[in-house]
DNA sequence: TAGTATACATACAGGCGTGAATGTATGGAG
DNA sequence: CTCCATACATTCACGCCTGTATGTATACTA
């Protein structure tokens, strides 16, 4: 065939990753042949092996292309030391929730990478710099747990670190449970509500110790009030 | 070869299955031959194919001899209406966190169901599997959390649905994390810690009330007559 | 004790995917 | 206008894996 211009190569490039991302969620990673992601871009293999050097090297392009954007966006978030850690956190998470959810491209990449690839070998990278990622996003809530916490918005009873772990865990754990079946329950809904309810947990301190005790104490109401859009 | 004693097949049958395990978390599930997995439990593999149809039926075997156990107890722990029901959910939830953190098999199989299989094709059945389980489970914090908040050990300010579902994202999202770098943290001590957080929010009620969306209709007290069992 | 089902091992045929080698036509630089 | 690098398409050889068919020796059963 003919060579096309600089453009229509990326174009290409582009449409192979589009191919990729749906084929492999359909026929996860290792079941889905070069051949098969080359059919659904309209080129043949000769094109991808131009492009790129074998199937995990597509692999890592389309997670770079799906997620560059997403971490981006939490490192932006990071600078601006606003006056309230609390809400600002509330609404990166609430913002991640949204995009799951509305963004069809984030839901297929993030189902491929979650239920439809084998992290090993080549793709073990891959995996580390997933836990890379989530390491600065655990530092980042970790600051402003701690920012809070000299406010006195949060109490300081159970360290930051473990706070953050539990936040994250639970943003991270109901979006994994939603994608198992999106229609089980409204994913930013009940996520706005279980994360009010953890705050507030962080907001007082601990929590019902080993035996049953009702709880009746002092409401120390004050510390949350300044949320804002 | 030889004919062996029923014993004996039996104790073939765990073996390809040890070995299965080893192999799968090794090179993820895809990535193994059925070979392989004869090597590993020094058999041919005719002899895995006696004992299963394909793969597939090896997987499934080893997820439900390592799972089975898990749901039982799970199921177990459900009928003895306490008197206590949050600590009762407490002690269930610090009991997987131990249970993951000490048994190998556990672990093990853990891992490769989370980071060394594909959920696609014949697969697909063990995924909704997994949903099932998972709904089953979420069935049974619900009624626990509604009966906690029927004595007024919790608030109903959200829904029981909504606070089991981040109780359970909670928990899962802490083990998977975990899963990633077991030196990271200490599964049990961060788990109890933010457990405990998490139900002192629940105890409250929500807390911070994001003016963002104000949504304020209806009281949101009926939230508990309109729940049930 | 003979026969049969069991519990494997071995042998065979076929398909499929990969990577590299080769072909080819065009865009752009000089 | 020429030439070369580009952007693919096509072809080929190789290995591996699967499923099945067949072999075989033992345990059980009557």
């Amino acid at each position: 065939m003919a060579r096309s211009t600089k453009e229509q190569a990326l174009a290409t490039r582009g449409r192979i990753l589009d191919a990729a991302e749906l084929v492999f969620q359909r026929q996860g990673v290792s079941q889905t042949s070069l051949h098969d992601i080359a059919q659904g871009a309209g080129v043949t293999r000769g094109a991808i092996y131009w492009h790129f050097r074998d199937k995990a090297d597509v692999f890592n392009a389309m997670m770079q292309r799906a997620t560059l954007p997403m971490e981006e966006a939490a490192i932006h978030t990071d600078s601006p030391a606003t006056d309230d850690p609390i809400e600002h956190l509330r609404r990166s998470f609430v913002d991640a929730l949204n995009k799951t959810v509305n963004d069809p491209q984030v839901r297929r990449v993030f189902e491929i990478a979650t239920h439809k690839v084998e992290y090993v070998g080549e793709l073990q990278a891959v995996r580390e710099r997933h836990l890379h990622t989530r390491n600065e996003c655990l530092a980042h809530v970790q600051r402003g747990l701690l920012l809070a916490m000299r406010r006195g918005q949060l109490s300081a009873r159970l360290p930051a670190r473990a706070a953050a772990l539990g936040l994250h865990a639970l943003i991270d754990g109901l979006i994994r449970n939603w994608m198992l079946d999106p229609t089980a329950f409204d994913l930013v809904r009940t996520g706005r509500q279980v994360l009010d309810a953890y705050l507030a947990g962080l907001a007082r301190g601990e929590a019902p110790r080993a035996s049953a005790a009702p709880r009746a104490r002092t409401p120390a109401r004050a510390t949350l009030s300044r949320v804002r859009t």
